[in-house]
DNA sequence: CACTGACGTCAACAGGCGTTTACATCCACC
DNA sequence: GGTGGATGTAAACGCCTGTTGACGTCAGTG
């Protein structure tokens, strides 16, 4: 059992991810601004100085939060059909993984006032739009078919920035279960054709 | 011609006015941490001590925004049919009365990491929700139906969140008129009830 | 075992923040 | 027409921010 180092006391990858992840939730929770990277590194247990050493920056750290939660989302993103598509969302919005997703969503809606998170942010918002509507039969050439993917996913966005910063009942407190059903509602009636 | 004073050159009720429209903007703009009392105060071409005499304090300048916008936001509200809300829903995502609407929706979404500002907050939102799921037609017992408009009301913020915060064309873009097809087959996807 | 590079700590810095204080200036009223 | 309160100005304060540099300390290698 030569097991390569479960817990060593200095660990750069470990401290990396430490402050990813505390970044993460601060930056979705109070905002770029509002955090402190002496808040992040007192959750993450970590040194100040080492955002500096393996972010360059606060921005740097923001931009990194932004990729990765990126990369997860495109990951978790798979292919589904029209029908399943209000579950997935129900299922990201309420936060079935608790605490990892919806944080990635709503981090999506934060600003740094960096030029390049801004790229960054929007170009998985259109990706997921783009999907979204050639699920629904986007063919390239209906612009309004596509400006309807993107009002579905605005409303996935603003649904879950209310859970999250709001406790405004029931929507705050109601689970994947009960969100399926108007979800599918507002999707179809959204996005599905009438001949 | 005696008139009272169309342009005095010391008018505390016009100072008190140009500080709380340029908060407004920058708040909305970049939110609460990000914005500091000396672009307002630049904004609003007045001195920076003049925030706290009249505000009390940044957070005080932020209050009286929320406070204010919510006053007109409920003059403007007025009843409306289940019919007619998708149209004047649109009318304040697109923005018609240029700068000033989406902003007041905008500015419902920020945190000041006050208490009191988030009781306003929640306030507004939830008497907003009430109000639609009564005109769908809810009696005060069936909280899907107040769930179904507080989704509805979540996602009009998503749009002019959206909006405002980046250039996802073609939402970014689009005009009321162009919005309002859409929403409403949103609206009526979530809320009218199937028998 | 000594050494070297990686990893972590500490303290300080320069700048920007919100706020306050002391002081000018204006305007209405007696 | 002076006088006092209202309005605006300027400078400074203390605090907190992001960042840096010099300094310990650990772990793997020869």
């Amino acid at each position: 059992m030569t097991s390569p180092a479960p817990t060593r006391r200095r660990d750069a990858a470990r401290t990396r991810q430490l402050l990813l992840e505390a970044a993460r939730a601060r930056f979705a929770d109070d905002g770029y601004a509002a955090t402190t990277v002496r808040d992040i590194a007192d959750d993450a247990g970590v040194n100040v100085a080492l955002i500096s050493r393996y972010f360059r920056s606060k921005e740097g750290l923001f931009e990194a939060c932004l990729t990765t939660a990126v990369d997860e989302m495109r990951r978790a993103a798979g292919s589904a059909t029209l029908a399943e598509v209000p579950q997935r969302i129900a299922e990201q919005a309420a936060g079935i993984d608790s605490g990892g997703i919806p944080q990635r969503l709503v981090l999506l809606l934060r600003s740094s006032g960096d030029a390049r998170a801004d790229e960054i942010r929007i170009g998985i918002l259109r990706s997921y739009a783009d999907n979204l509507a050639t699920l629904a039969g986007w063919t390239g050439d209906d612009d309004d078919l596509l400006l309807r993917a993107q009002i579905a996913i605005a409303a996935s966005l603003g649904i879950a920035m209310l859970r999250s910063k709001t406790r405004l009942e029931p929507l705050a407190s109601a689970g994947a279960q009960e969100l399926v059903d108007p979800l599918s509602d507002l999707i179809s009636g959204l996005l599905e054709r009438r001949a």
